[in-house]
DNA sequence: ACGGTATAATCGTTTAAACGAATATTCGGT
DNA sequence: ACCGAATATTCGTTTAAACGATTATACCGT
């Protein structure tokens, strides 16, 4: 891939927000849409680029779909995503997107319960 | 500035292989046109976005105007350009560029002489 | 002052990205 | 089989880049 193409995918805004939280983990499409306060097709349509870009990747887990940053990452992609780390204190934009994650997973753990359906459960503990 | 603003000066592959040239040292305008290829409006709006986002800066030597990168530059963007010079030999056009550039800049310094004027020698021995 | 070279800026057009709103699809639970 | 939740896609519009062609500006040498 051409490394144009590559800062291409990362020239966005809404798609580096979602590298920063997918680089404390995977999360699903409608957890990415309350964290972000975005609408859902504007989510899913940045995160159909990061996927064609080989950014990203996608498990089925029951109904949800959940992204993770790619198993292998181009090199270039590698080191901004470092770099990503390194700045996102710099860019409250991006803590805050942090913040509102740990609240969320908070909440979904919270609800975690053997009276559940095995699908809510698995989501909330994490193993899907 | 934006991370997302340092991507978007990136995502251009004109902009890309000027930032490769001028790794290498100075150039003018006129020598960015003819190792581009490309029409000189055009190498000019580049030159303008990259100086926009901080990336190089100019110098006035006679009627050229010499671009070289800026000396005090964006960490994000110094991180880059150290990929661009490692990924250099993946991508034929950077590789293609740097050839052009050794070649013209070889027939520049076979130009000067005393005999010349002082702006034509200034540019001939790298001096501006 | 003039002519030529180097560079920048303008203008109208074209291309591509991002968008909101709406709709379609997928899939698990009942 | 149906319903509802989660996600993706479509469509028409808007915004922003990039473009070619042209013109303007700056500056040096004569």
């Amino acid at each position: 891939m051409h490394p144009s193409k590559v800062y291409q995918c990362l020239c966005d805004e809404t798609r580096l927000r979602i590298l920063n939280l997918l680089l404390e983990g995977s999360l699903c499409v409608c957890h990415l849409v309350e964290i972000l306060e975005l609408e859902q097709p504007k989510v899913s349509r940045h995160l159909k680029a990061l996927k064609a870009a080989g950014a990203v990747e996608t498990k089925r887990c029951y109904n949800w779909t959940i992204y993770r940053l790619a198993e292998k990452r181009n090199a270039l992609l590698e080191v901004n995503l470092k770099c990503l780390q390194d700045l996102r204190g710099e860019e409250p934009q991006f803590t805050d997107d942090l913040k509102r994650r740990q609240r969320i997973l908070a909440r979904i753990e919270a609800t975690a319960c053997d009276e559940l359906p095995e699908a809510i459960r698995c989501l909330a503990e994490g193993n899907c």
